[in-house]
DNA sequence: AAAAAAAATGTGCTCGAGCACATTTTTTAA
DNA sequence: TTAAAAAATGTGCTCGAGCACATTTTTTTT
């Protein structure tokens, strides 16, 4: 009933635990003949080391450095701290060092410079929200000439020399909010899609977004809906939202890209425009405040803490047990309305 | 920068590590003196001891049973053996050892048989799937008396000495079932809430569900839709469907408290009867098919899989790590389209 | 056939926590 | 003041894997 150690083997096949080591191991140095009566052994016992007493012999320190914007700058990336908080309750005592750098999203710079620190560092691993895709390819070849071993997330660099991901379909995300807004929408009518804030033609999600929005549209030719897009910035925002609703567009539905969503809701609220069905990314309060309004219809859920947390569990079940990392984790895309909002907030 | 062992705590404050042990674990014998000492030198570190080490050193064995329904009986069990299987690959080689048993839903007896061939057995922990209420507030007192844990999972049962339950608010579940249909149909029609098969009467679930379904249309008067309720059993289900859909009665939409959605899912097509809204629950491989073909349009995700999974990661945690159960663990209501559908099952 | 080299095998320590037991110090009783 | 009892403190072994090094066995060379 207990599980066989590397004793028992040992005992079993007359020979010492020294050699069954070897026989595990392949480390050779091992005659045909113990190597046979060790197998056999192996063969009718079904021996699975002991992961605690392993990792226990092997008590290295490691350590993992998370590289990812500073929530201040951007309140999507807020949830991601409350990840790495759990993770290091959970792994701290298993002597797993997480550690986390902040740079600002709009400033390339920031994140150049984060990056080297981190690489000064040394740590075992780095945990990185890939932001800015020629500058991500750099770094990322510089941590793996320095046997760093790099993990994603959030976003999707196609062509990378390491491949451990974690985050969401995005074309697929896309194509769920063209699904639910055509659930709510009028036949006939204009659809919006938004892009606020960030610089469109560098934002792959954003563009990935668009993509499996526009498919699920193109695919249901019937409904005969236009799908429109639009880039605000923040600064003249008001200007360009009055233009886009208050003119005669029959704008029936609007699609935001990103967690910013709330701006077009208090803009729809403020100038009391109802009617018009609103879906968009991320539990901000904010957000959450609009969906609970009914002003937003649905959220998109992309569980940035979630997506921090499953990273850092990849890479110390690594460490620790050495379990391999999966190159793409696909996390499920969560359709959020104001009623099973609170199932996913609790927890 | 390596994590503090007791060692060299006990180096610190000037006494050996049998004194900082006994400090740590409050076991008395302990000088007011040396108490200070040791208790200064905990301050200033921040000591976590290595769970690696203190769970190798109890290298107990621990037993933890399932007692679940048998699969072959009702479809929606089926994804509990692959919670199970993924808890036996993560836990055997941490000295756990994790067993199924099966009883028939239908059949109170075998319930009861299998929980005394399990109190028999006498395990260390039960994770239960408690689906009669009498007999398991029985048998959980017989499980208690023997020292046994006992966990629950799918089924809440209201009082219970032990507390321990991983699943959903089925509430909740039916208001959000609610909200969705409520979305699709059309003002002042008819909406049918649909039991299959089981005993209404004696299955608390989908009485809360229906609850919740109620209470949100109680809630919504100005879309004045009337709500009505069927206990259909296998048998005579045509007839009662005919009866249902033929009349002049002007049903929108139909819920259906349980996974065997599929069944009216397959007479609407049989029947060729078109535009009628269908939500139910669960990712049945036949569900799945008719939320495919959009006869089903919403189905609500229980997540068996995971709250086996969940339930028996609490009890490894709590044995080897001292991590406390949490009382109650309610997994988020998964919203399933033929849209998102893929991004849950891949996973 | 003996010595030297190579290969195979076995031994014993480590990791850190925890606990039983041995030893030392302090307190109490006579 | 000394002996006995009680309290405090320290020591050393255990858990299982892993690996360096010591020891034994086999093979090769002279």
């Amino acid at each position: 009933m207990k599980t066989p150690t590397i004793k028992d083997i040992a005992k079993l096949a007359g020979v010492s635990k020294g050699t069954v080591d070897r026989v595990i191991h392949k480390r050779g140095k091992v005659s045909k003949k113990a190597f046979e009566k060790v197998n056999t052994v192996l063969n009718e016992i079904n021996y699975t080391p002991n992961l605690l007493a392993r990792s226990l012999k092997n008590t290295k320190k490691y350590h993992i450095c998370v590289v990812l914007p500073d929530f201040k700058e951007d309140l999507f990336w807020f949830p991601c701290n409350e990840g790495i908080t759990e993770a290091v309750n959970e792994f701290t005592s298993f002597g797993v060092f997480i550690e986390p750098f902040f740079f600002n999203p709009t400033d390339i710079q920031s994140f150049i410079a984060v990056n080297k620190k981190v690489l000064k560092i040394a740590p075992d691993a780095v945990l990185l929200a890939p932001l800015f895709y020629k500058e991500t390819l750099q770094i990322v070849e510089k941590y793996v000439d320095n046997n760093i071993i790099v993990s994603k997330f959030n976003n999707q660099l196609e062509i990378d020399a390491t491949k451990n991901f974690v985050g969401q379909d995005l074309f697929k995300s896309g194509r769920i909010a063209a699904s639910l807004l055509h659930m709510l929408i009028d036949k006939n009518s204009t659809v919006a899609i938004v892009h606020i804030d960030e610089d469109f033609n560098n934002s792959i999600p954003m563009q990935e977004k668009e993509k499996g929005f526009r498919n699920y549209f193109d695919q249901n030719k019937k409904t005969n809906h236009t799908i429109e897009t639009f880039n605000f910035h923040q600064n003249n925002l008001t200007n360009k939202l009055d233009n886009l609703f208050k003119t005669s567009k029959n704008v029936s539905g609007v699609f935001v890209t990103t967690s910013k969503v709330y701006k077009i809701a208090a803009y729809l609220k403020k100038n009391k425009i109802e009617g018009i069905k609103v879906i968009g990314y991320d539990l901000l309060n904010e957000n959450i405040k609009h969906l609970n309004d009914h002003i937003i219809d649905f959220l998109i859920h992309q569980n940035p803490k979630k997506q921090v947390y499953l990273g850092l569990t990849y890479l110390v079940e690594y460490f620790l047990f050495g379990k391999e990392i999966p190159e793409k984790s696909l996390l499920p895309i969560d359709i959020i309305t104001s009623e099973n909002l609170e199932t996913y907030t609790v927890v």
